[in-house]
DNA sequence: CTGAGATTTGAATCGCTAT
DNA sequence: CATAGCGATTCAAATCTCA
């Protein structure tokens, strides 16, 4: 095998995969990028097994409404009454619930996961069932609400949160996880399994004739990091309760391919006409949004030695409360005195444990202060192939 | 029936609930307030129906139960560590789940509800056999742990939260709820169902030896807002897995009574000594912290009987959208011909289903409009000793 | 245009009692 | 068991109205 092809093998792992192992279908031989318009369980069974590497979904949740619901000002509250949620008994729901995962699992990867949301309602049949189907839970997580709809009638506490399972194929599986970007993401502190975004709601909420089209949309932000953790560029996310697209909204966004699987026409046509609208990131964007563990270790010392940065240089942290001078060997040195590497002088000056240097520590431009980890970021794209 | 025999027949139900039903055994007549040493299924086995107000149960959440383990057939479920057996334990779990849970159905009042504390291991199996069994879930509540253990491998998301199941014994059960307590304890803003709490530890984590005597002790926080919310003065807490004895602990500060079942020795020890050295809240404390008492009853026509208000008087919502007369016999007429009591005029001329007369409608004060609930304040307060 | 105040709304298993 | 009457009950964010 001569140079190029090896370049260009290399090239195709890095972005589709395809060479993992002969039995998964490539790329270009999945409908990716589109949506197919058909009931989840039907066309999942179209699809070659082992194919996707990730499976998002948000199913119905099997919500047991009573009659109306007004609130103390005697509004009327508007319910999910849709008749996609309505199922016979919960064995009935129980039953679809095996079928769509039982199809999910087929069609994922070895090492793809799964993340299902959820409410009370539903989840405790969904976690059941992934756990006799195989798969193997990972966390656990909850999407603390920050502006739920209150308990109108002061009978139980106010239900603020969803969950999502998180589960690999099984116990031994190697599931992508990009521990650095979920890290870096909450301000250099490990991730933690609860997280808090605001319901879906004002320009994102999508909207015809002033009603919304679909009654829970998803917010962007939690797909955003359910991918941004455990997806690489390139992977395949598929959804199989598309509703209006956010899965695929943002993927293409994060420069993922998508699958969406919808049966509502008035679903696929909103999704279609948001994901078409969508712009993806910056190539250099989503490379940096990746996590920096996989790229080669940097020492700093070798942003000197190449040029990116040079001795005598002034970093300071983001607020500028303290500014230091680059030593030729790569260390810095603070205005009062106090000496060390970038991450130590970091955790020094803030009377901290320890200290990321990289985030810490910014350097001037045009564009104002950035953190020296761009000039790190600028040094791997130039010389990785 | 004389009228003091009806007086303490309602002050017997207001604290035990004694007089519910003949069927229900008296306090007297169960060990309350003491340790049973057996395993949870064989006690509660030997405690009659519907005896317990509420259970709080923090189950085994790991499937190496070891000798505590049976198959539904009874044979012997040995260690766990192929994929075969890891499904054959995660049978035996749900077994076990299903058989401790059918007892302590069986055991709890109509009216009683069941706390169940879990991770997402066993989570979603005692969520899955709660509503299999006839349950109906209230609320699942998160503990958001303050000071979560890291997790050291940067393998997944930080577990940082566990998960509370709170239920009742169905779908119509007229279950304990102190909506006002949770309220007031929440700085007037409904409870919600994410709870932050730190993790259990400083003078509160039990050790002998320097070493911690349970692995996994509960904040006394978390059962107090329990207990506080969802059980009166006087009432029964059983708890079948009771380790260390925090349910017991916090039951007696608050004046409840309890039932610990639990077989290790050393547990059993730790858990007396730390009871019997409880304090309970003094009695008005307790008092204080229920919900308001109800006011007594007015019915709109006593105001106008004691000149409160005059027939002919002119009231109007807030906003002034509607007005209406007040007729000799309490009834409202609007301008508009509608007539009705002050509840069912507001509501009909809303167009919403109920309405609470005394907050829509309003009277002319000197100081403007004011709800016409002020004058039954004013009454109260004038014939209230 | 801006800010203050009013209005709207969101995956909701949402009342109790007497007749 | 269905119906009617009484009367208790909401938080945060986005949008709209108006001075």
């Amino acid at each position: 095998m001569g140079v190029i092809e090896k370049v260009a093998k290399s090239r195709l792992r890095q972005t589709t995969d395809v060479v993992e192992t002969p039995l998964v279908p490539r790329v270009d031989q999945l409908p990716v990028d589109r949506i197919i318009q058909q009931d989840c369980i039907e066309a999942m069974r179209a699809l070659p097994a082992a194919c996707v590497d990730m499976i998002f979904a948000d199913p119905p949740y099997n919500l047991q409404l009573g009659g109306d619901l007004n609130r103390p000002d005697g509004s009327h509250v508007d319910a999910v009454t849709d008749e996609w949620d309505k199922f016979d008994s919960l064995n009935a729901y129980d039953a679809f619930t095996r079928l769509w995962l039982a199809e999910a699992r087929r069609i994922l990867k070895p090492n793809g996961t799964i993340w299902v949301i959820g409410s009370y309602h539903n989840i405790f049949k969904v976690g059941s069932a992934i756990q006799d189907l195989g798969f193997w839970i990972l966390n656990d997580i909850i999407w603390r609400k920050a502006n739920p709809m209150p308990n109108f009638k002061g009978t139980r506490f106010t239900n603020a949160h969803e969950t999502l399972i998180w589960a690999s194929m099984g116990e031994k599986a190697k599931y992508t996880f990009n521990y650095r970007s979920m890290k870096t993401l909450n301000d250099e502190l490990q991730m933690r399994s609860d997280w808090e975004f605001p319901i879906c709601g004002g320009q994102e909420r999508l909207k015809k004739n002033g009603t919304k089209v679909h009654p829970t949309q998803k917010p962007e932000a939690l797909l955003y990091r359910v991918m941004l953790a455990c997806t690489k560029p390139g992977d395949i996310v598929l959804d199989p309760f598309f509703g209006t697209g956010t899965t695929g909204a943002v993927a293409k966004r994060l420069r993922r391919h998508w699958i969406g699987i919808e049966r509502e026409d008035s679903y696929v046509e909103a999704a279609q006409e948001r994901i078409d609208a969508a712009l993806p990131l910056d190539e250099s964007a989503v490379t940096t949004m990746q996590a920096p563990r996989q790229a080669p270790r940097v020492a700093f010392g070798v942003l000197l030695e190449n040029g990116y940065l040079s001795p005598g240089a002034v970093l300071s942290d983001a607020k500028r409360r303290w500014r230091a001078v680059v030593g030729v060997d790569g260390n810095l040195r603070s205005d009062c005195g106090n000496a060390g590497s970038i991450h130590k002088l970091g955790a020094t000056l803030q009377g901290a444990p320890s200290c990321n240097g990289w985030t810490f520590w910014h350097h001037e431009t045009a564009e104002g202060l950035k953190p020296i980890d761009s000039l790190r970021q600028t040094y791997l794209l130039a010389t990785q192939p």
